[in-house]
DNA sequence: CGCGTTAGATTGTTCAACAACGCCGAACAA
DNA sequence: TTGTTCGGCGTTGTTGAACAATCTAACGCG
C-alpha cells in the first residue's frame, strides 16, 4: 500500500488501481457478469479499505461495468439483447461517419491502421482470442479517432468495454473460421481508406457491424444468462 | 439526513443527494468555474461526512463539470476553447444524424418538440435567460433522443452540462436580441422536419450549431478566465 | 535576490462503529 | 397447504476520527 514499486513513484489513487485491477479482472473473464461484489471479501482480497473500494466501484458504475442495487450491492453488468442493440446503435453511428472525416488521411495514420490489422490477423492466427479482440478494438478505436473527439473517444471506449462484457461470455461459443472471416475485413477497410473511396468504405464498416451485432445477438439467445438481467 | 420528507420515502443515496445539490449549484451559477471545492468546508456545507462527498465528487467528475488534481483537490470545472471546440464537435455529429433519423416523426413528436420551442420563445420573451438556456438544450436533447439509444443520450446530456458550464459566464455579456434570433430558429427546425425536409433540416441545425460555437467562443475570447485552465 | 527548509493546511486512506435495509426462515393464522 | 407477520442476520450506507502523504507558502539564510 505504502511501497514504492521498482522506481517509479506511484501517481495514482489507490481507488482508481482497484478500479483498474477490478476493470482487468472483469474484461478478462474472471469475475463474469452476474458476480457479486460484496464489498468487505472485494476489498479484503484487493488490500484495501472499504470506503476506497466505495470509490473505485462508483467508477466501474459510470463506466457500465458495474451495476448497483441500492442497499443490494454492485455485481458485475450483465448485458441484455437491449444493451447490445445499444451498443451497436453507437457503433454504427460513430465508425462510418469516422471514416467519412478521415478522407485525405495522412500517410503515417493508415501505416498505423495497417499495423494493427496485421497484429489482428496475427493474433487470429495463432488463436489468441483474448489478444484478438483487444486489437480488434484497438482498432476500431483508432478509427473512431479521427472524430478528433476526446468525448467521442471516450464513449467509444466505454461502449467497447461493455461489448467485451458480452463477448467474454460468447469467446469460444464462436467457430474460429467465422471469427477470422470477421477480422479479415479490416484489410479492405484500410484499403478503401487509402484508395479515398470513403462512401464504399463506411458502407464496408456498416455490414461489418451488422454482421458483428447479429452475431452477439444470436450468441446472447443460445446463453444461459438471462436477457432481463441488465434492469427494466 | 433521516429524515423523511412528507410521505414519500428517500430511495436516493445521501451521496447522489449530495451529487445532485452540488450539480444544482453549479449549473445556478453559484459555485463558478474555478472555485475550489475544498472537502471540509464543502462536507459541513452539505451536512455530510466527508467520505460521503468523496463519492459524491467523483461523480460529478465522471460528468465533466468538476475538475480533479491529485492531492491538490477538486475544483468546479473550466472550459477552455478546446473543450467548447469539442463539445460542438459532438454536437455536430449528434444533432443533424439525429434529424436524419427522425424520417417520419410520429405526431405525437412534433407536437411535443413544438411546445418545448414555444416553451423556449416564451422564456426569451420574459427574457428569463436560465430558464430559456434550460429549455434550449431540452429541445435539443429531444431532438438527440431520436437516435433511441440511451449511451448516446447520456453522453448528450453532460455534453450539454458542460456547456452550460460556459454559458454562465456569457449568459449577460451577449445581447439579448443575438439570443432571441438565434432561439426563433427552433420553430424553423421543427417546421421543416414535419415537412420531412430532413437534408434542409439537418444543414440548418448544422448551421444554427456553428452560429452558437463561434458566439461561445467569442465569449470566452473576451471573458478574464483562462483558456489553459482546463489542463494540458 | 534566489533558494532550501520547515510548518501548516489539505488531501488520501484506513478503521471502527452504528443505522438502514434486504433476505430468509420460523411461527402462526386461515 | 397457503399466506402473512415477525425477528434475526448479513450487507450496505454513512459517519467521525485518526494518521500518512503531499502541496503551499512563509521564513530564514547565503
Amino acid at each position: 500500500m505504502v511501497v514504492r514499486e521498482g522506481f517509479q513513484i506511484d501517481r495514482t489513487s489507490t481507488a482508481d488501481q482497484a478500479a483498474a485491477a477490478l476493470r482487468e479482472r472483469i474484461l478478462g473473464g474472471e469475475l463474469p457478469p452476474g458476480t457479486a461484489l460484496q464489498e468487505v471479501s472485494v476489498a479484503e482480497a484487493l488490500g484495501i479499505s472499504r470506503n476506497t473500494l466505495r470509490e473505485a466501484i462508483r467508477s466501474l458504475v459510470h463506466e457500465g461495468l458495474v451495476k448497483h442495487t441500492p442497499h443490494r450491492g454492485a455485481s458485475v453488468m450483465s448485458l441484455g439483447r437491449q444493451d447490445v442493440s445499444d451498443i451497436f446503435l453507437v457503433r454504427k453511428l460513430l465508425e462510418p461517419t469516422a471514416v467519412r472525416k478521415a478522407l485525405d488521411l495522412p500517410a503515417e495514420d493508415v501505416r498505423e491502421l495497417r499495423e494493427l490489422v496485421e497484429a489482428v490477423n496475427r493474433a487470429v492466427d495463432d488463436e489468441d482470442w483474448p489478444l484478438a479482440v483487444e486489437l480488434d478494438m484497438r482498432f476500431h478505436r483508432r478509427l473512431v479517432s479521427q472524430h478528433g473527439s476526446e468525448r467521442i473517444d471516450g464513449l467509444f471506449r466505454t461502449v467497447t468495454a461493455e461489448l467485451r462484457l458480452a463477448l467474454i461470455l460468447i469467446d469460444r461459443q464462436v467457430s474460429a473460421a467465422a471469427t477470422a472471416r470477421q477480422m479479415a475485413r479490416h484489410g479492405v477497410v484500410v484499403d478503401l481508406l487509402e484508395k479515398g473511396r470513403v462512401e464504399q468504405c463506411a458502407e464496408e464498416i456498416l455490414d461489418h457491424l451488422e454482421q458483428g451485432e447479429s452475431r452477439v445477438m444470436d450468441a446472447i439467445a443460445s446463453s444461459p444468462s438471462l436477457d432481463f438481467a441488465s434492469g427494466s
